[in-house]
DNA sequence: TAATCGTGGTG
DNA sequence: TCACCAAGATT
């Protein structure tokens, strides 16, 4: 057993945090934002729409891109019947721009695979395109009222000053922090729903990462970082991601011009975002190889055709 | 497991 | 100014 898993499986045993669901679901009925993809009218596609746009991209910057999509495609299915390029241009510049291609093929697979709705069960959810552990719990939980342990990054972050008096979460995600999570979850469904919605809005707007609002947190008597003494992060740095200078920047240049030409764009065009020529070119079979970028005969390129 | 994958606001 | 940070998934 690590030290983490002891850590989780220790602060179960000691306490009963059940008392916490109270406190913290009663704070986000008080204090939730009025976001678009909460309101009943999202249903379950506008919930998918803005999980996909939400992956490492914060709320202010999803907020008009979301709006637009879904005025767009208020169906799975009408932007299944879209190239998938169009998804990739109307992404504009959220970043991480695969996200875009796996919407498109999310709905692709919904239109094709379950009668053009949003699937209920974890399972299918997991198996669609883009869906990994969390955004599979949290359309099932967000969308559907189901009981599932949501575990995001802010989720983490409230567990690990909360229950394990830590700073901050380890890099990646361990066993012991699922174990936790699952733990905690409230017994019925839609406390649970509730309860996963409360913790991650915690974590957003209270249990911050870098200066955290203490004073205005519902369980901060019952905190086991602030118990402690809110000591400092010990342990390995979280890794810092460099972006200057990288294969990612190029290809955010290149993908950029694609994006406002509607038609092909010759390569003597794309070769003036990079000066370095093998950078340049090893990005640019990147985007190809990722199906974001539609080689044409004659050395032009434009934003990929399919719809499969 | 660790690296890769965008973009822009901010303390 | 410049690291840090933002509702992860994939390989």
């Amino acid at each position: 057993m690590t030290a983490t898993t002891e850590d989780a499986a220790n602060a179960a045993q000691d306490h009963d945090y059940t008392d916490l669901h109270a406190p913290v679901v009663d704070w986000f009925d008080a204090h939730a934002r009025d976001l678009p993809w909460r309101r009943p009218e999202a249903g379950a596609w506008g919930v998918m729409v803005s999980e996909f746009m939400l992956q490492q991209t914060p709320v202010a910057r999803v907020l008009p891109v979301y709006e637009q999509w879904l005025k767009r495609w208020p169906r799975p299915a009408d932007l299944a019947a879209e190239p998938s390029g169009e998804a990739v241009r109307a992404w504009g510049r959220l970043g991480y721009p695969r996200r875009a291609l796996r919407l498109h093929g999310a709905a692709s697979a919904i239109a094709e695979r379950h009668g053009g709705d949003v699937p209920k069960e974890h399972a299918q959810l997991l198996a669609l395109p883009g869906v990994g552990e969390y955004t599979a719990a949290a359309v099932a939980s967000f969308a559907y009222g189901q009981r599932h342990a949501v575990l995001d990054t802010n989720v983490r972050r409230v567990f690990a000053r909360a229950v394990n008096g830590r700073q901050y979460p380890p890099n990646a995600t361990t066993a012991a922090e699922r174990k936790l999570a699952r733990m905690l979850v409230p017994a019925d469904d839609a406390t649970a729903a509730r309860w996963a919605a409360a913790t991650m809005e915690l974590g957003a707007l209270v249990c911050t990462a870098r200066t955290p609002v203490c004073g205005r947190c519902p369980i901060a008597d019952r905190c086991a970082w602030q118990r402690a003494g809110a000591p400092e992060h010990e342990g390995p740095p979280r890794r810092t991601q460099t972006y200057a200078g990288t294969d990612r920047q190029v290809r955010g240049r290149l993908l950029a011009v694609l994006r406002e030409s509607d038609a092909p764009v010759p390569q003597a065009v794309l070769d003036r975002v990079w000066h370095e020529p093998v950078q340049r070119a090893r990005a640019l079979d990147g985007l190809v190889a990722d199906g974001l970028v539609e080689p044409l005969a004659g050395g032009e390129y434009r934003l990929p055709q399919s719809r499969g």
